[in-house]
RNA sequence: GGGCUCGUAGUCUAGUGGUUAUGAUACCGCCCUUACAAGGCGGUGGUCACCGGUUCAAAUCCGGUCGGGCCCA
C-alpha cells in the first residue's frame, strides 16, 4: 500500500465515476414502482443506517457494497428492489461528536441549544458522509432517506414505546443500574466491554489493632460503602471469624464476616469487600444475601454523597486518592500493589462502569429467552454459524434491557408523573411527538386526576430506535403494512448483539415474527497483516484514498472476493487485479467493435453455424447458469470468480483472439462466417458486461453507453441474462476446448522459438486427435498464421515443423 | 475460562472423501506495427499448522495439540 503507482491511464475513472453518479441520481434509476401491487416481485433490505460520529472508513468500503451487489441482482432480476438509506444519528454518539466538535458540554448547555448544535452538525456530517456513500456507487434510494433523529422516527420510537406499555413489556424502578460516570448516564448491559486495566491493589486492616483482618481491595474509595467482609467457607485462615464482626477503617461502622464459595482463596488475602456496589459481583451477592442493608455512597451523578463523609462531592477518582491518603496516614495500609485486572468498562468511551441506584426504564425480556431464540431461528442466517453467537447472547442476558439514558439529543420517553399519586401519565398516540421537556400538553393523570404533572426527562438509548430500523424505513413510504417482514438484513457481525438482536427483540415482541427472511452477516476488515486498523497503530488506510488510485470498481472489487462472512484483510493485489480488470473490459469492448464495425444494440445470435461460435456460446451459457445460481446464495465471491474465468481466460485471451484473426482475413473468410463472428461477439460482450454489473457498476455504465450494448436508460436496468437455447451440445463444447487446446500447444511452440504470437510460420504437423484437428485445421491455421496444417493421430498433443 | 471461527507456495486465496491441489499476486525467462506490456506465452515456488484415528482412499470426516481472530465472561 506504500507504493504510490502512477499510470499512464486511458481510462480517467474519476471523472467516468463522477459522471455516472450524477446520472443515476438524476434520472432516478434505482427508484422502485409502489404500483406493482405483488410482493413476491419485491425484494426489502434493511439498511445499516451509518452512524455520524466517524468517516466512511475500510469497514463501511467492505460491507456496503456487499448489500449493494445483491440490491443490483435483484434489481436486474426483474424485482422491485426496495433499498432505503438512513443515518443514525440521535443518541449518545452525537452528543459527543458534537461536544468534541463544538468544545461543548451537554450538561453545561442550555436544552433547546444543545438539541439545535447537535442536529446542525448532524446535517452537516451526514452531507458529507452521503457523498462518501454515493461514491462508492451505492444504489441505495438517497432520494427519501431517513434519519434517527427526525420528528418521524421520535413519533415511531415513541409510538412503539407505548406499545411496549400497552404489552406490558416497559416498566420504571427504583433498582441497581450499570452506569458511566463519564457519560453521566445509565446504560444497559449490551453496551458494556471487558478491558484488563492497571489498579493499586490495597491490602487494608480492617477491626481493632489487636484483632483485625486484611482485605484487599481495588476500591478503597468505597469503604464507606462495606456491607460485608466475604470469605470462603473453606478457607482455614477465616473460619474462627465467620459470624463476627469486624469495624471499617475511617467510617468505623461494623460489618459482619459471612462466608461464600464466591471469595477467592488466592486472590489477594482471601477475604473481600462487599459494597453497595462495586461491581455486579457485588450485586449478585447483595441480593443473595437480602439482609445486608445498603449503604450507597455515590449518587446517580457519579458523585460522592453525605454517606461518604469528607469525599462528599468528589468523583470517584478524586475520592479513590483522597481515601487512599487518608487511610495510609491513619496507618491503615499494610501494603500496595500493582496489578492487572479485567473490568467493566463502557464500550463507547472505556470508563470502569459504576453500579448505582436509580429509578430507569427497562424493557422486560429475561423471561422471553427461549421466545427470542427460536424467532431468530426463523431467520435465514448468512452464514448459518453466526447465529450461535446470538444463542450464546441471549442465553447469558442478566439484566433485562435498560433503555433510559439521563441525556438531552434523542427519543424523549412520552412520560409524565403525576405529582400527586406518581403514576406514570402517557401521552396519547395522537400527540406524538412529544417531548416533555419542552412541550406543553394538555394531560391529566390517569389514576387520581391531577393535572400536577412532572415531565419525564430522560432519552431513549439509540438501540431503543435504531431496532426499529424497518418501522423508521417502511412507514413513511407507507410500505409498512406491505413489505414487512422484509427480504434481508445486512450488517456486521461485530453488533450481532446489538442491533440484530434489539430489532429481534422488537419485532418479536410488537409483531410475534422475525423481521426478516434472511440477515447477512459480513466480517471485519484489517491491514495487510491481519491486525485490526486503528489510529494508535497508524496502520489505518482511507477509503477515499484507494478509491482515488483504483477507482470506486476496484474498491468493491476488492469487497467482492470474500464469502460471506469472512473476514478481509487491505490487500495491494484485489486492487490491482479490479483495475486491471476494468483496463481489460474497456479494451475488450473496444475491440469487439472495431471488428464488428457496428454500433448496433447486441441481438440474440439465433442458430449458430460455425464451432468457434458454438462453442464459445455454449461456455456462455455454462457461466450464466454459474453466476446465477451464485447469486442466488449470496455467493458474489464465486459468481465473480466464474465470471472473471470466462471474460479473461475463454472471451479474451481465446475467442476474441481467434475472432481477431479471422477479422484480420476479412478478404479470404467467408463473410457468412465474420458475420456470425460479429453477432456472437457483441451479444457474448453485452452479456458477460451484465453480469459484471452489480459488481463493477461505474465501467460496465460507461460500456454500455459508449458501445450501445442496449437501448435502455441504464445497464443497471437491463435483465439478468439467462441462457439461450441453441442446441449446443456438450460435444460442441468438449470439441472445441480440444481445439483451444491445440492453440496453446502451437502458442508454446512459437514461445519455445522466441517468436511473438503473431509472427508467421510455415507448415505445421499436429499429433492428437485427427478428426478434430483435420476439421478446425482451417481456424487453427488463421489463429496461429500458419502455413498448411497436417494432422495426424496421437494420445498427447505435439506440434512440429512440417518437414 | 466458555462459545464460534480460521490455519493451503513469499503474500492472499479456491477447494464438503476420489486424476498430478485452484487461481491471483510477487518473482524469473521469452514475445511489442496490427484492443490491452496495466498485455501475451512459458516457468520457479506446497511436509495443505502439528499429532493420532476412521477409510481402499483425507487438505476435506473424527479426536487431540499448537497458533491467530471475533464474541462473551
Amino acid at each position: 500500500m506504500q507504493r504510490k503507482l502512477t499510470f499512464p491511464m486511458e481510462l480517467d475513472l474519476p471523472s467516468i465515476e463522477e459522471k455516472w453518479t450524477k446520472y443515476w441520481l438524476e434520472n432516478d434509476i434505482y427508484r422502485y414502482d409502489a404500483s406493482v401491487r405483488d410482493r413476491s416481485r419485491w425484494f426489502a433490505i434493511d439498511t445499516p443506517p451509518p452512524t455520524i460520529s466517524g468517516k466512511m472508513h475500510m469497514g463501511h468500503a467492505f460491507s456496503y457494497p456487499h448489500q449493494d451487489f445483491i440490491a443490483r441482482y435483484k434489481r436486474m432480476s426483474g424485482f422491485q428492489v426496495y433499498y432505503p438509506w438512513g443515518f443514525d444519528d440521535n443518541g449518545l454518539p452525537t452528543e459527543r461528536y458534537t461536544e468534541k466538535k463544538l468544545g461543548i458540554k451537554g450538561e453545561q448547555t442550555d436544552l433547546v441549544e444543545f438539541i439545535k448544535l447537535c442536529t446542525e452538525e448532524s446535517n452537516k456530517a451526514e452531507a458529507e458522509l452521503l457523498k462518501n456513500w454515493m461514491s462508492l456507487g451505492i444504489s441505495a434510494n438517497f432520494g427519501n432517506s431517513i434519519r434517527t433523529s427526525s420528528n418521524e422516527s421520535k413519533r415511531i420510537s415513541q409510538k412503539m414505546f407505548l406499545d411496549l406499555v400497552k404489552k406490558n413489556r416497559v416498566y420504571r424502578e427504583e433498582a441497581p443500574t450499570i452506569r458511566c460516570p463519564t457519560c453521566r448516564t445509565a446504560i444497559s448491559q449490551i453496551e458494556l466491554k471487558d478491558q484488563v486495566l492497571s489498579a493499586d491493589f490495597v491490602y487494608l486492616r480492617f477491626g481493632t489493632p489487636d484483632h483485625h483482618i486484611l482485605i484487599a481491595t481495588t476500591r478503597p474509595e468505597l469503604i464507606g460503602a462495606c456491607i460485608a467482609i466475604i470469605v470462603n467457607p473453606a478457607d482455614e485462615r477465616y473460619r474462627a471469624l465467620i459470624g463476627s464482626k469486624v469495624r471499617v477503617p475511617i467510617y468505623g461502622h461494623e460489618v459482619p464476616v459471612i462466608s461464600d464459595e464466591y471469595a477467592q482463596m488466592d486472590k489477594g488475602t482471601g477475604a473481600e469487600m462487599l459494597c453497595t456496589f462495586g461491581d455486579q459481583n457485588d450485586l449478585a451477592l447483595w441480593r443473595k444475601y437480602s439482609n445486608l442493608g445498603l449503604r450507597v455512597i455515590i449518587d446517580d451523578r457519579g458523585r460522592m454523597n453525605e454517606l461518604s463523609g469528607d469525599l462528599k462531592g468528589l468523583s470517584i477518582q478524586e475520592a479513590k486518592k483522597v481515601m487512599g491518603q487518608k487511610l495510609r496516614d491513619a496507618g491503615f495500609v499494610e501494603k500496595t500493589e500493582r496489578i492487572k485486572h479485567s473490568v467493566n468498562t463502557h464500550e463507547r468511551c472505556d470508563t470502569p462502569i459504576e453500579i448505582s441506584i436509580s429509578k430507569q426504564w427497562s424493557v422486560k425480556y429475561l423471561d422471553l429467552r427461549e421466545g427470542l431464540k427460536s424467532t431468530a431461528a426463523e431467520v435465514n442466517w448468512i452464514p448459518e454459524h453466526m447465529r450461535i453467537r446470538l444463542d450464546n447472547w441471549i442465553e447469558g442476558l442478566k439484566w433485562d434491557w435498560l433503555i433510559s439514558r439521563q441525556r438531552f439529543f434523542g427519543v424523549p420517553f412520552p412520560v409524565w408523573h403525576c405529582r400527586k399519586c406518581g403514576k406514570p401519565v402517557f401521552a396519547s398516540e395522537d400527540q406524538l411527538p412529544v417531548d416533555p421537556r419542552l412541550d406543553k400538553v394538555d394531560l391529566k393523570c390517569t389514576g387520581c386526576g391531577s393535572s400536577d404533572l412532572e415531565p419525564d426527562t430522560d432519552i431513549m438509548d439509540t438501540w431503543a430506535t435504531s431496532s426499529l430500523t424497518p418501522r423508521l424505513y417502511l412507514i413513511p413510504d407507507r410500505l409498512f403494512d406491505f413489505l414487512y417482514p422484509m427480504d434481508i438484513r445486512f450488517q456486521g457481525h461485530d453488533i450481532i448483539n446489538f442491533w440484530a438482536f434489539t430489532t429481534i427483540v422488537r419485532s418479536h415482541i410488537h409483531d410475534g415474527l422475525a423481521p426478516w427472511d434472511t440477515i447477512a452477516i459480513s466480517g471485519n476488515v484489517y491491514d495487510p497483516l491481519g491486525q485490526k486498523m486503528s489510529k494508535s497503530k497508524g496502520n489505518i488506510v482511507e477509503p477515499q484514498d484507494l478509491i482515488k488510485q483504483y477507482g470506486a470498481d476496484s474498491v468493491r472489487y476488492w469487497a467482492s472476493t470474500t464469502i460471506p462472512g469472512d473476514d478481509i484483510k487491505v490487500k495491494e493485489q484485489d486492487f490491482v487485479r479490479g483495475r486491471r480488470t476494468l483496463i481489460k473490459m474497456s479494451n475488450a469492448a473496444n475491440l469487439v467493435k472495431i471488428i464488428t464495425g457496428t454500433e448496433k444494440a447486441p441481438s440474440n445470435p439465433g442458430k449458430l453455424k460455425y464451432p468457434v461460435n458454438r462453442w464459445i456460446l455454449g461456455k456462455l451459457n455454462t457461466v450464466i447458469e454459474a453466476c446465477t445460481a451464485n447469486m442466488e446464495q449470496y455467493q458474489v465471491s464465486r459468481a465473480r470468480a466464474e465470471l472473471d474465468n470466462f471474460f479473461w481466460n475463454v472471451f479474451c485471451d481465446n475467442y476474441l483472439e481467434i475472432a481477431k484473426s479471422i477479422n484480420n482475413r476479412k478478404e479470404t473468410v467467408a463473410s457468412e462466417l465474420l458475420e456470425e463472428v460479429a453477432l456472437t461477439l457483441n451479444y457474448v460482450l453485452a452479456q458477460t458486461m451484465k453480469m459484471y454489473a452489480p459488481v463493477l457498476p461505474f465501467i460496465t455504465e460507461e460500456i454500455y453507453h459508449m458501445h450501445n450494448l442496449g437501448t435502455g436508460k441504464s445497464i443497471h436496468l437491463e435483465h439478468w441474462p439467462v441462457p439461450l437455447e441453441l442446441g449446443i451440445s456438450e460435444k460442441d463444447v468438449s470439441d472445441f476446448d480440444y481445439v483451444v487446446s491445440v492453440i496453446s500447444a502451437i502458442r508454446a511452440f512459437k514461445t519455445e522459438r522466441k517468436l511473438s504470437m503473431n509472427t508467421e510460420i510455415g507448415g505445421i504437423t499436429i499429433g492428437g486427435n485427427e478428426e478434430i484437428i483435420r476439421s478446425n485445421a482451417e481456424i487453427i491455421r488463421i489463429s496461429m498464421n500458419s502455413g498448411s496444417i497436417t494432422a495426424v493421430g496421437s494420445q498427447a498433443i505435439e506440434v512440429r515443423e512440417t518437414k
